[in-house]
DNA sequence: GCCAACGTTGGC
DNA sequence: GCCAACGTTGGC
């Protein structure tokens, strides 16, 4: 039926080491996308369960590598379901308070979009003005997912060409 | 390797 | 509900 209330889209900046899970990683992955699984910080989790929507734009950020900073665009690829690795006893994000009738932790499917053709590494980020107010630049911010805004995206983007 | 910042846990 | 202790993140 018609008259759909096209939601806005978001943008999303998602962290991963690549030494655990690398740009290039899901880029080979055989659908290129992959369950962002492992997420085990609550503020992290109900950006993925309750504003993530298919189609958003992702910012694939590289953590804890010289240098750091965002190689490529993915998007999101599935609504938010309850992380299965919290229920796998084998598996190290294994939460035995996560109860499958009531899980705690949720995910959405990442996929791969396309690289960028220069990284935009952090240093690159906190020298331009436009990003100022970006979550991710904020003193002391740990979070492996924040918001970004249509500006910020747009800037991160024509700074990769 | 260091350490600041932050989140979580658990005793009380 | 407070808060000290502890664990983790992640840049440097």
């Amino acid at each position: 039926m018609g008259g759909a209330i096209t939601m806005g889209k978001h943008y999303w900046l998602m962290k991963s080491e690549p030494d655990t899970f690398s740009f290039q990683d899901l880029k080979n992955r055989p659908k290129q996308r992959e369950p962002w699984d492992g997420v085990r910080n609550y503020q992290a989790r109900n950006f993925m369960r309750d504003a993530m929507s298919v189609g958003d734009g992702v910012l694939f950020y590289h953590s804890n590598t010289k240098p750091p900073g965002i190689v490529g665009l993915a998007e999101v690829a599935s609504q938010a379901y309850p992380d299965p690795t919290a229920f796998d006893k084998q598996s190290k994000y294994y939460d035995e308070k996560s109860d499958p009738n009531n899980p705690r932790w949720f995910l959405v499917d990442v996929a791969y979009k396309k690289d960028f053709k220069h990284q935009v590494s952090l240093e690159a980020m906190k020298a331009m003005p436009e990003l100022a107010e970006m979550k991710v630049l904020q003193k002391g911010n740990r979070l492996s997912i924040t918001p970004v805004s249509e500006q910020e995206f747009k800037a991160i983007c024509a700074a990769s060409l």
